[in-house]
DNA sequence: TCCTAATTAGCACGGTTGTATTAAAACGAA
DNA sequence: TTCGTTTTAATACAACCGTGCTAATTAGGA
């Protein structure tokens, strides 16, 4: 009898200690022997439970855009404002905290090392565009966007200036705390709303 | 006698070989080997010019500030109004072009590779936020930006905007293209200024 | 209890990495 | 030419990489 459900949660305990591999010692880092060690495995035991590193990889990937995108349905759930609800939900994707630091972190080295790859990975789709779109559709649905404002163009200056925080934050955190990274999408938001 | 003249133009040579790397295969393709071959040079005569793969990644760091720097103040000098000579400086950094592209390409690979590295190596500031910084002030000075514009938001927002832009142009081409990165520098402009 | 499958540990293999070393080649000045 | 320095080539080495393989261990159902 297969133990399906503390497999799954195996993978998990596995994918988490990668990310956590990654924070902290870069993607040059993410071996699987380091993997492992963070994870409390054997490498033997780390390879039943992924056969090749780039499963790893992949699941890996997927569980940050998981776990995102259920935060962020949770948030969606809340009885907020239209604009608190737009903020609300940015402040979900971009590091201010240590769950969206670790993934947001994790995502881009990801993303980066994915794009130097000559085979082809299956990873998921960025969601921040999709998000993005989404939200300037809805403040401008709700009427609350600035009639000076081109929603084509707002889509793409939230969608960079999303990322850009979220690189700044990570890349220099002492220069750019949560505070910072909030007040700033607040300050941006208001400036394009009535 | 020392021919210090070509010694030091082949070692920009190398470090251009180690962009078109970096450029092609990522960090985790930067091996001297594959720069040497790039380059055209054997190992040994690659490790004449840096005795160390370090001393190479420094001077290949430094040359891109440089490249960068030179053309700014190339910009700096043209005879531009005040708003037009800040988007020409913008589009010198932001990926638009075939130097802009491979410099800011490489610069951030150098930067999450470095940001992980145990010991400290002697890694040149981001002139980026410095740039911006100048920038915002000099509108400001000009009485170009909105009364309703906060100059420190501004900057942050701003320099957010740069490196997010430079980010999604870098790993998505295709759909962000040179044009729209430059309509959307100047969109962001225009909605600060006067 | 036993038995079978799930799980783990450990090691070996071929390949790649950065770097040190050493000898050969190229070249300029006398 | 001849000498001495600069430059190149080639190899060796230890460390680390991903992965395949096999034996030991564990645990749950009959």
């Amino acid at each position: 009898m297969p133990k399906i459900v503390n497999h799954d949660e195996r993978k998990n305990t596995i994918a988490e200690a990668m990310w956590r591999v990654i924070l902290d010692k870069g993607m040059e880092g993410a071996t699987v022997r380091n993997i492992a060690e963070e994870a409390g495995l054997s490498l033997g035991a780390l390879r039943y439970y992924f056969k090749t590193q780039d499963d790893l990889l992949v699941y890996a990937m997927d569980l940050v855009q998981e776990r995102a995108t259920k935060r962020i349905e949770a948030v969606l759930q809340q009885p907020l404002s239209p604009k608190e609800l737009v903020v609300a939900v940015i402040l979900e994707i971009v590091p201010v905290n240590a769950n969206t630091k670790i993934e947001m972190e994790v995502w881009f080295a990801f993303i980066a090392y994915v794009k130097h790859r000559s085979d082809t990975l299956d990873v998921p789709d960025d969601q921040i565009l999709e998000m993005t779109q989404r939200l300037l559709t809805f403040l401008q649905e709700q009427g609350l966007l600035k009639s000076t404002c081109q929603l084509e163009m707002e889509i793409e200056r939230l969608y960079g200036l999303i990322d850009g925080l979220a690189i700044h934050a990570i890349l220099n955190p002492e220069r750019l705390d949560p505070e910072h990274v909030q007040k700033t999408i607040i300050y941006h938001i208001d400036s394009i709303c009535c």
